[in-house]
DNA sequence: ACTCCTTTGAAGTTT
DNA sequence: AAACTTCAAAGGAGT
């Protein structure tokens, strides 16, 4: 069951242990690390990209600067617990680009003022947007292990999918902040509307949170965006925990901060209320991904997202143990919340929404080798001349 | 428009 | 319990 046991954080993150990596190579392959850059370069390079790609590299390196630079400034304010290890170099160089809070605007900041970065917030992420969970979390140690912070927490989390949520403890809406004026009126009777709303605006990009609602009253006042069917909040602001199921297509708008759906849609909405989609919290390493991303693009002029997630695969084992722990710590905090917001939520719900591929892929380190292309990634052959073994 | 590719890890399912 | 399967992100490529 994935709901939260009783013993809180402690049995949550249980699974997250460290793993050996057989090809790890440990402080060997670590010290390569800048070499690993070239070598990936010149592998994957050669084999699935062309030239073309050149002239995307100046912006790649201007969002890498912005993201660093971003990562910079915000660190001091957000990453006050062992997370925080400015000096090393996964973080020096990273920029932490996707996490949620250098995307944000400087609510944060004691002044509430907005800085210039709020306007680089989509480049720093680019695509489509906030991770539906990523977003909301502070990674920081408070909204979990303080208890004694949030006492409606334990006792009603344990509720299952459906039943009325509690307010929500009170340092997690720190998190979710609430554009002044935006705040729509409750619909009281919809199964989602249990859910905590922590409206972001698009692109990650959070509006000061309004103090009021910080009582665990105000929460009630929020409607849970699947009530509309759309993902949208009755305030017309999306909530980034959820994907609209009828498509990316929705998603983009929902990222991009069409904060306000057409009208057209509601009709819409009454003849099939759709069940938008939650997604997974993400790993240690899909955290880790999304934060290199934009290094690897940047250093690699690759766009391509397979060829990138071998580089970043690689760089993962080529991660020391305290290094991969902190994204190990990460993704067990992602899942906490996770929980927390979806109590009743199994991965199990994703199931079958996604269009599988054959069987084959995982049957390739048998019998069947699987393409020759698959085959030749899996062993870091040239994809155009080198052929592996099984596919000779 | 949709699916695949590619990675690791978590969680679900099957054997 | 072990093995297997699916999904999470990403975006170009292929159908």
């Amino acid at each position: 069951m994935p709901q939260l046991s009783s013993g809180g954080e402690e049995d949550l993150g249980a699974s997250d242990e460290m793993i050996s990596f057989k090809d790890e190579g440990d402080q060997e392959e670590k010290i390569q690390e800048n070499a690993f850059t070239e070598r990936d370069l010149a592998d994957l390079k050669s084999s699935l990209v062309n030239e073309s790609e050149a002239p995307a590299l100046p912006e790649a390196i201007r969002r890498a600067q912005d993201a660093h630079r971003v990562y910079q400034e915000k660190l001091a304010d957000h990453m006050e617990d062992g997370l925080k290890h400015q000096e090393e170099p996964m973080y020096k160089g990273s920029g932490y680009s996707s996490y949620p809070f250098l995307m944000l605007s400087d609510p944060y900041l004691s002044n509430g003022s907005m800085s210039t970065l709020s306007s680089k917030v989509p480049v720093v992420q680019p695509s489509h947007g906030v991770h539906p969970l990523t977003p909301l979390i502070p990674y920081n140690n408070e909204p979990f292990s303080h208890s004694s912070h949030s006492p409606h927490l334990p006792a009603d989390l344990n509720q299952k999918q459906g039943a009325h949520r509690p307010p929500q403890t009170p340092d997690i809406p720190a998190f979710y902040p609430i554009p002044p004026g935006g705040v729509g009126q409750i619909s009281p009777s919809m199964g989602w509307q249990s859910q905590p709303v922590y409206p972001l605006s698009s692109c990650g990009f959070r509006q000061p949170y309004s103090p009021a609602l910080s009582t665990g009253a105000s929460y009630s006042r929020f409607t849970h965006p699947l009530m509309l069917g759309s993902g949208v909040h009755t305030t017309g602001i999306p909530h980034p925990a959820i994907v609209p199921h009828s498509g990316n297509k929705d998603m983009e708008c929902y990222d991009r901060g069409m904060l306000y759906r057409k009208p057209h849609f509601e009709p819409k909405r009454e003849k099939e209320p759709k069940k938008p989609t939650i997604k997974k919290p993400l790993n240690a390493f899909m955290l880790y991904m999304k934060e290199m991303r934009a290094k690897v693009i940047a250093e690699c002029t690759l766009k391509e997202s397979a060829a990138i997630n071998q580089i970043l695969g690689r760089r993962w084992h080529a991660l020391s143990r305290e290094e991969q722990a902190k994204y190990y710590e990460l993704a067990r905090k992602e899942r906490q919340l996770h929980m927390q917001l979806y109590p009743g939520w199994s991965a199990r719900d994703n199931y079958g929404k996604k269009k599988r591929r054959s069987r084959e892929k995982h049957q390739d380190s048998g019998s069947d080798p699987g393409s020759p292309k698959k085959c030749r990634a899996r062993f870091g052959l040239n994809q155009q001349t080198d052929w592996c073994g099984p596919c000779r």
